[in-house]
DNA sequence: GTGGTCTAGACCACT
DNA sequence: GTGGTCTAGACCACA
């Protein structure tokens, strides 16, 4: 289910962390749902418990799971409320910065709008300017 | 002319890195354009020469500026050659992960067409202000 | 394990990766092994290890190795993909150069031969020792 | 009639040396010939004049050319006599060292083969084992 | 002047 | 424990 990569340069705490959320945001994870416990998946990656805790506590203080002490950890409901500007505004940046790349790359334009596209982010829905 | 944060957690040197691509990329800083020497950038911002001979080492392995030892540094031009499959695929692969970031946290869609749009990346030729 | 010479001309941090490239090149070293901590490595010489980062650092880039940060450096399986011709062509150059400076100082051509029949190159089979 | 390149990593004086030893060699530049005086070539190559001088100095040392003063520098002629065993043999540990690499980086025997063959190293004129 | 190498030693993040 | 970053300062080769 989850897949490490310890070639990679991010840490793995960060790449369990970002697993989860791909698993929760495509829907995979349901709210409410219960995870393995730090102890299960530290032996199922055959990773240090340590670095599971640390991205556990890391999601919770994200609001992607919560902990119930005892019972174990769950997938939390997204916050449909407060919007976190903040984080928008680093992923926004993130973007820019990345298309800048490819266009510098000679990455072909039709590749970059793909991937618009697959998200389904069309103009539709009367978002044109 | 450049901004370097140090309380940031991001390593000064990447920093320099950082602001040496969007430079380049954004035209500011053109082919052949001598770059400061190590020395001096490192007074100029107060860092450690070694910080600095760092982010230059790693820019000229990325092929963004070239090197004459006695001379300085200089821009190079972009490859036109052999483009970076690989480079390009991670690109596309991390504004993949953004974007759905965006979405789940209730980025409202416009916002994330208009980064596509300040980059003037549509097909057609409307590329209105 | 490693003989560093000093009073070489060749930087420190050069004639370790060399070293290591040969070993691994010779299948000593096999991929997935470990190869000591930056510091024990530094310690074993009597260098600063910085020194032997800097080796490692730059074998990772080259896809020699490849280290696991809190882990440990462990040696890399080749590259079975993209053949790298731009380093292929830059080792045929110097082959060329080398064998013609060769000739040019009178070597006997048998000597240049025996190199190549040490490293079994010849295409038809009879490899006699 | 040279080309020196600025973004290699090679010592500029290294790159002259090199090319007139390959002039040299491939018998473009016969003894006794008169080659550019310092002053001129570092004229003709837009570098520094103690670059060429350094190079001339490095070339006379080892036998390929001499200077008379007042009159300039000359095309030795290849010294027919002593063999220089040492330079041989570290040309031979280069050649073995990049064949090996070579090798490991799955480069086809063929064009490695193709190398000698170039050279005309066959195995005429009797000097198989 | 330039960059390149090296040392000694500090502090931090990750496992 | 591991590697990664950074500083301060020395020395050398190159142009």
């Amino acid at each position: 289910m989850f897949q490490i990569d310890l070639k990679c340069r991010k840490p793995i705490y960060e790449q369990v962390i970002e697993q989860y959320k791909e698993l929760i945001m495509a829907g995979v994870l349901k709210p409410e749902e219960k995870i393995p416990s730090v102890r299960d998946l530290a032996k199922q990656l055959t990773i240090n418990p340590n670095t599971i805790q640390k991205a556990y506590r890391e999601l919770e203080s994200q609001g992607y799971i919560y902990t119930v002490s005892g019972l174990g950890s769950f997938i939390s409901a997204p916050s449909q409320g407060a919007i976190d500007r903040q984080k928008i505004e680093e992923l926004k940046e993130t973007v820019r910065r990345c298309l800048k790349e490819l266009l510098y790359l000679n990455c072909p334009r039709k590749e970059i709008m793909d991937i618009v596209r697959e998200l389904q982010l069309s103009e539709k829905e009367g978002d044109q300017k």
